[in-house]
DNA sequence: TTGTGTGCAAAGACTTTGCAGGCCG
DNA sequence: CGGCCTGCAAAGTCTTTGCACACAA
């Protein structure tokens, strides 16, 4: 069943079985919901603002209103079909649960997204009794390219002196 | 240096090191910074939202604004006394940086925190090249006391089947 | 046909900002 | 006394909601 993409990407599932699971759980399968499901398993980048999001359904279909684009990744997370995922105030990033589960690097400077496979849940010593649900793990700093150019920039800067 | 206090909790600053930190920096030390510094290391709880911490606030410095609060926060977070944690979509909490560092299981039902010690950061085979300056850490879930309603509660419900 | 879903507009929650005057150093 | 800080009010950003109509089943 799961779909091998380019670069070694794993696509555990395609559109339709989204839009199967949905219709049995008793939601209509409007061409709303179908466009933004193709936008969530086309993006390039790991995570998409709602924003981000509500810009490529309307390239797809004209006219959809940015109050409905929520309203469906509200459905979509209740669903388990997407991740919800607020960093720092500004918009909340969302993606799709597909594949394995992991987490993310992200960096500071150029804002490139990268997943890692770890899971912190896995060796954290759990406090009795706790039982864990969900979990956030956001990893921020700098990527290689960016580290090295930063310390160019420092080299730069300390011979200016 | 570090104090005591109840419950076995460790302080490892006390308000005039840190007013005298923001001092060497340059930072006026007014009362409204002062009562804001003063609430934040009588929190009650580990997390606070900029609402909560105001209303304290009020209390020791009446006539203080809102704006003051969150400009005075991000003058603390600036400075590395304060740290700034935003999940779902809701208003960020607030804590001080002090003792140890630590991440939070947090109750979904109840909204209690514990603190545990454990950091991800610590096992995680770092992407070759990445260098993390921040992470983001919390788990959400059920605490012993909230668990065990849940399951009396679940039981019950058997029960009128 | 029925009621879920949508578009529209408005409100809501949280946070930030511009400006005139106040207070710390 | 100078400039950082504050209070106030307004605006900004992101998200949610109420309502009437539309469309999937």
């Amino acid at each position: 069943m799961a779909v091998k993409l380019g670069k070694g990407v794993l696509r555990m599932h395609n559109k339709n079985e989204f839009m199967e699971q949905l219709r049995q759980r008793g939601y209509k399968l409007t061409k709303q919901r179908q466009a933004i499901l193709g936008v969530l398993m086309d993006l390039e980048k790991p995570l998409a603002t709602a924003q981000h999001i509500f810009e490529k359904v309307v390239e797809i279909n004209p006219g959809i209103n940015f109050s409905t684009v929520y309203r469906n990744l509200d459905v979509l997370e209740q669903e388990g079909i997407v991740r919800k995922i607020a960093f720092d105030q500004g918009a909340a990033y969302y993606e799709l649960i597909d594949g394995k589960h992991h987490h993310h690097l992200i960096c500071k400077s150029c804002g490139k997204v990268q997943c890692v496979e770890y899971c912190p849940l896995r060796d954290m010593p759990m406090k009795e009794g706790f039982v864990p649900t969900d979990h956030s793990f956001e990893v921020f700093g700098f990527c290689k390219e960016c580290m090295q150019a930063k310390l160019m920039d420092d080299e730069r800067r300390k011979g200016k002196e």
